[in-house]
DNA sequence: GTGCTTGCAAAGACTTTGCAAACTT
DNA sequence: AAGTTTGCAAAGTCTTTGCAAGCAC
């Protein structure tokens, strides 16, 4: 079992799930906080099945199930974003606050996701679909592309 | 069954198709000539699964998995262009050529999907990701926003 | 004839769900 | 006590694949 990280502001961000969870009248309860521990295990973006991973690190009880059903609810309360790079597994991602808008790079070779700042384009996309009567609620760039080390030799050390 | 479409168009591109096919080595069959032309069934984007209704009400011998084996040869022809939208299904729609750079704007109710044109984006999006070494293949823009009549009644005509 | 293609059904990958027991409030 | 949650395994959804029979060339 791995050890949990400590801080105030993971504490911080607990005190506001839990709220949230209260507030919708759920319950608090050990599995769901294993699982929002292990969002501090991940690097960027990570699966379901990662997340399953490290939360059975900090808490052996966790089921799959559970880390499906908590997914929408980390999501929901804006602790997690959802980032579609296509058409493999959903990944997610810590919803840093007060970031700018991100383009998500997808290298077509090893598949390693970076995100990217793209402030205009939150502007862009607004008015380009506001100019059709369409009212924006969430929009992203996906940008495919080859790593600078697929570029060079050919193939990513990332590859997985 | 009903009759296929017929138009010089339609033959033009069933002569490039066919003649992709046989560049690769690959047969022209009755099942592909089938699938090709429930192409021109489909209003917009569609999915697998609808592609496979059309193509059995001009040839019932078409299978399944036939229209799942040839939908990336259509792709790779370039005749048809994949659209990502997310994480549901994977949607199809005829490639017009010289386009320009379209977004897919999605309605958060009723899933229509619209494209929008946004120029300005091919541009932006190679810049970003090229400062920082990524060699863009390809990109697109998915914006989720509410139809007109969801903003005005609170729900979409076109519900599925 | 040779070797690509087909339909079928089974297999796969990922996610969701029904259920009875367990837990939060 | 009341009602939410859980793990498990089964079910679902969409897509891919192995195979033997059937075609295109």
């Amino acid at each position: 079992m791995t050890k949990r990280k400590e801080s105030k502001k993971v504490e911080e961000a607990w005190d506001a799930f839990s709220t949230f969870l209260t507030s919708k009248g759920l319950r608090v309860t050990g599995q769901r906080r294993g699982i929002f521990d292990a969002l501090f295990e991940e690097n960027g973006h990570f699966t379901a099945e990662q997340l399953l991973y490290h939360a059975r690190n900090l808490d052996d009880t966790v089921s799959r199930a559970t880390v499906y059903r908590s997914l929408p609810l980390l999501v929901e309360s804006g602790i997690v974003r959802e980032v579609d790079v296509g058409h493999d597994n959903k990944f997610y991602t810590i919803n840093l606050r007060s970031e700018n808008f991100k383009a998500q790079v997808v290298c077509s070779d090893c598949k390693t996701i970076y995100e990217v700042d793209a402030p205009f384009m939150e502007w862009y996309g607004k008015t380009v679909s506001e100019n059709l009567g369409l009212n924006v609620q969430d929009q992203r760039l996906q940008v495919s592309a080859r790593c600078p080390s697929f570029q060079h030799e050919g193939t990513c050390d990332k590859k997985k």
